[in-house]
DNA sequence: CTACAACTTCAACTTAACTTTAAGTCAAGA
DNA sequence: TCTTGACTTAAAGTTAAGTTGAAGTTGTAG
């Protein structure tokens, strides 16, 4: 007894996310559902995978709104097909890859921290302004004019 | 004319955080200060390598609450020697190092999936809700009994 | 002594990704 | 038919890390 169409709650369990969680997707766009007579959801199959695709997409550090550009290109009744998934994947493998190339960048800056002791900042890339400022836009900034000399003062 | 005390608007410029960052740092207890006769705020010389600290421990990662602990153990008023400085650097560059770890692994599953196209999502570890509900507390989370059969039939 | 920049507090607003609650409707088994 | 459990919406709450605004006070240069 294969169902075509899933209620919201099929959806929640097989997929792992709570039915708050799928209304919310929808009212995002990233997921899309028909309604019963009496007004319920339901979900195609293919939804499932669209589930996935998100919570994949969000294991890897995507944002909702970056994971609804990416799921536009794909029909919300079908499963994607084999190429749609090679582009998807293969594009979220070079940001993973960049991700971790920053990290790595930052471990190494901290590793020679640790062996200058930090009682010369000076030497320290991580507590120079000029790179952390590259962070998000929001929160604290270093102004213009500001060096690290004023860390290391006294 | 060195200054021992820094008024709140000159630590901001010097640390290149906002002064109402600082005032909020002082509620989470990360800083501290004097006040003046009239209720300002001044600063030891000292906050601005705390608050520098704090920067550089939002750039691993650490939260707030995270960097509350760490920066008990040290001096308010103080400069922190370089043994302090050599254990908080050797324990975040072990938490960067754990990080970097993960996103590899991450990253060689995305490289699996690429590789069988995700026809078949049963050996694509990056869908396995059994992997995937090893994250955050809040969140969607998948739910016991289920398997990622549910995603591949059909 | 007067301007005015810099400071003070407190409360409300911001964003993301949801969750929770309230009040009510639908579906299905006994 | 009755009784649950599953569903509906809308609005409000949650957390982190601050920002913004209002209304008032302090510090200092001229």
């Amino acid at each position: 007894m294969v169902m075509d169409w899933l209620t919201i709650g099929e959806l929640s369990s097989r997929a792992g996310v709570a039915t708050s969680a799928l209304r919310f997707y929808e009212t995002k766009g990233l997921i899309a559902s028909e309604r019963t007579d009496g007004n319920q959801r339901r979900y195609p199959r293919a939804t499932l995978r669209r589930v996935a695709l998100i919570r994949a997409g969000q294991e890897i550090g995507l944002s909702l709104s970056e994971l609804s550009d990416a799921l536009a290109t794909l029909p919300h009744e079908k499963t994607p097909t084999k190429a749609d998934w090679t582009k998807l994947s293969r594009s979220w493998r070079n940001r993973l890859d960049a991700q971790i190339q920053e990290m790595i960048a930052l471990r190494d800056e901290l590793s020679d921290c640790i062996g200058c002791g930090c009682l010369s900042l000076k030497s320290c890339a991580i507590f120079n302004p000029g790179d952390a400022a590259s962070d998000l836009g929001t929160g604290p900034r270093y102004l213009l004019g500001d060096s690290s000399e004023d860390l290391v003062k006294r």
